[in-house]
DNA sequence: TTCCGCCATGAATCCAACC
DNA sequence: CGGTTGGATTCATGGCGGA
């Protein structure tokens, strides 16, 4: 048995798992021998996907994850402000000729995945908003189950330069079940809730994106593969939706994030590469991959720094309407307090015209370079004056509930 | 005209596109004054969304907000009930005859709103994975055109109570353009930025869900509506793309979160509604909500906003004499003010030949393709080095003195 | 050795007015 | 309508080199 082979550290309560899905499903998938024989775990197939996913022999894969192309039709090039110019997904894998090209390819896959999935298997999906939405729609279409959407929330994402749209600040991964009547599947609630200071893990995950060390890079120095995703992202999908000794798939294998993560996590996989360069770039990497000793392998908490807090925020919450006033301790500046949290500057007589955040209206006010906004703007409560820092206090009470 | 009416603070170059929307597509549009006239600014349709939506005048509406229904099963608008999900979750043709009439019923109420949006008017829709991803595929296949998705992260989700997945605590809200071509959308890029510690937005909102005082209840204390949202999310969807005296449309108003929050922030609203209970209860909410003061709402000026100024009217109006020397903040490059306007690049001992636009010597100065002239070349004024954009600001104080 | 400043860079559907 | 020009626009992080 190829599975039990490849399993590390298998535990009880694994092995009933295992038991389980040998006497209801294994065996019939795997009547001929033959076929059995060439499930290719721990090995990278290169070629097309649709015609390696063919060759694996059905109801075979515990867990996938897919990180397809995403379609992103750029057209032109971006400088930053400083006339850099930005390294785009230009690749020739990235390019379809039309929405229809883009969900034919899609169905085609989902197909070809959905067929080698067990039944009680479960399928993520990475993508954004260029083709996520495709992705769901095909999902549901071919009858997969939706569970969760998760939003990958990037501490560290390319700015918007030319401050025309937000920040395009997340991914959009989807989880989902090979049909609604699959009830069975591999979630780690307990695991994923201790890790998570004993908080139900959430459906928006904050994670920085993949840079230093650990990018890979070729003999010049640019990066290997231009869209390599973080091993803390896969790490967080094999932990919450996979056992130890569980095969996970990777159709778009790429430079072998998902192998990587697999092999220091106990768990096998199957990655499927069309770019022999990208799959080279794997094989060395999860060979230099050294497994975890198994008591590591379990959800760590985040470290969770104070969180920023903008003006609006405060606004937003109703803790100071629009149109009140502010002034500094000594009442010598006042401002009015605007929708969208910025202030304007009442100033006696001049231009009423002033218009910016809490620390730049500050700084003008008072002719400084720079001014810290929540310690210098107060506001009267009770006949007393206060910082408004005492609210983003509040504020950040709230927040600690929940975020990261 | 009613658009010019609501409109407060109008510019020139704001009148310029008023102008040209009104003599492209408004005129067209309301050829009968009898249609104009009924544009029901700050009204409640009740009835059928489609039936409502028709009797629009095309091209009226500057922001549309939707929260459409996404339960399929007590969704009554759609022409078939729907049974199969529950009873027969094996059955593909049902489970696609379900989707295919929810698509439909999309599709149908995406066209009805695009046909009465304006060509730089967007849109926002907001749903759960139940729905979103057929909502986005629909409106790209009518040719809208994404700008973001939005994660809504709520500060206080319900818990997953079975512990089988994740937490579901986010909503998704879809930003898109009437079209691809559609470039002057509003996007209120230096006010949001103000108010978040002058760092712009992301596309991640971290909001608390409606609950307390701000919920609407029924006489026997339940909630008047299962789905109502809050009103800081509606603000900040308002103060990002719009613009005071703006009309938004609601196509689901129910209990009128849009109607109230459009109020306080001095914009117009239409909203339309089925169910005659929730209209009721949001004519009241909205007659008691109480607009903020205007400098409250007015819109934050803009560097974009401002009237352009040549170099040649500083050089003109005696700001900076001909034969003066600029030079960049580091003095690495000198050049020369002409009485034009144009500089001449003072290079080492090299070609004084050189000489164009402030950006254009300012570019070929640093070997930059670009350049911002008025940020890059500085005057000397009392041993000091000042930009030659504040010689621009003065100018723009004087034009706005003659204006007045 | 440590610290600080400078520089590079990341899945990007990223401008608008004028001639 | 297309080409050209004006001129507005960035955040977090890691690596490297000099002090």
């Amino acid at each position: 048995m190829r599975i039990a082979r490849a399993g590390t550290a298998v535990t009880k309560s694994q092995l009933k798992v295992l038991r389980t899905e040998h006497s209801h499903r294994l065996v019939p998938a795997v009547a001929s021998p033959a076929v059995q024989s060439v499930l290719p775990v721990n090995e990278i197939l290169v070629g097309d996907c649709l015609e390696k996913l063919a060759s694996l022999p059905p109801a075979s894969i515990d867990l996938v994850f897919a990180d397809p192309p995403y379609n992103l039709q750029l057209e032109q090039t971006l400088s930053r402000p400083d006339q850099s110019l930005v390294d785009a997904v230009d690749d020739d894998w990235d390019k379809f000729a039309s929405f229809a090209d883009y969900d034919e390819f899609t169905r085609a896959w989902l197909s070809g995945v959905r067929r080698v999935m067990k039944d009680n298997a479960t399928i993520f999906v990475i993508g954004s908003y260029h083709n996520i939405f495709r992705v769901g729609t095909i999902l549901q279409d071919l009858g997969f189950w939706i569970l969760n959407d998760i939003v990958w929330r990037k501490a560290n994402p390319m700015p918007n330069f030319r401050g025309r749209r937000f920040t395009n600040a997340h991914e959009t991964l989807i989880w989902a079940g090979k049909s609604a009547a699959a009830k069975n599947y591999t979630f780690n609630y307990e695991a994923l809730k201790a890790g998570n200071e004993d908080c139900q893990a959430r459906s928006d995950w904050f994670l920085p994106i993949c840079t230093g060390t650990e990018r890979l890079k070729n003999e010049t120095g640019s990066k290997t593969h231009p869209t390599q995703k973080p091993e803390a992202l896969l790490a967080r999908v094999l932990l919450a939706a996979s056992q130890p000794g569980d095969l996970v798939l990777d159709p778009f294998f790429g430079t072998g994030t998902t192998g990587a993560v697999a092999k220091k996590l106990g768990r096998s996989f199957i990655g499927i590469e069309r770019d022999e360069t990208y799959a080279k770039a794997a094989r060395a990497r999860i060979a230099a991959a050294e497994p975890y000793p198994d008591e590591a392998v379990s959800a760590a908490p985040s470290k969770r720094a104070q969180p920023r807090v903008a003006f609006a925020s405060v606004v937003e919450a109703g803790l100071i309407a629009p149109g009140a006033m502010l002034c500094d301790e000594k009442k010598r500046h006042r401002a009015l307090v605007r929708a969208d949290g910025t202030l304007m500057l009442a100033s006696a007589g001049a231009e009423l015209s002033i218009v910016g955040s809490i620390h730049k209206v500050g700084a003008l006010a008072q002719g400084l370079p720079a001014c810290n906004g929540w310690t210098f703007w107060h506001v009267e409560r009770n006949g007393k004056l206060a910082p408004i820092d005492d609210l983003r206090t509040t504020i950040r009470g709230a927040l600690k509930v929940a975020a990261e």
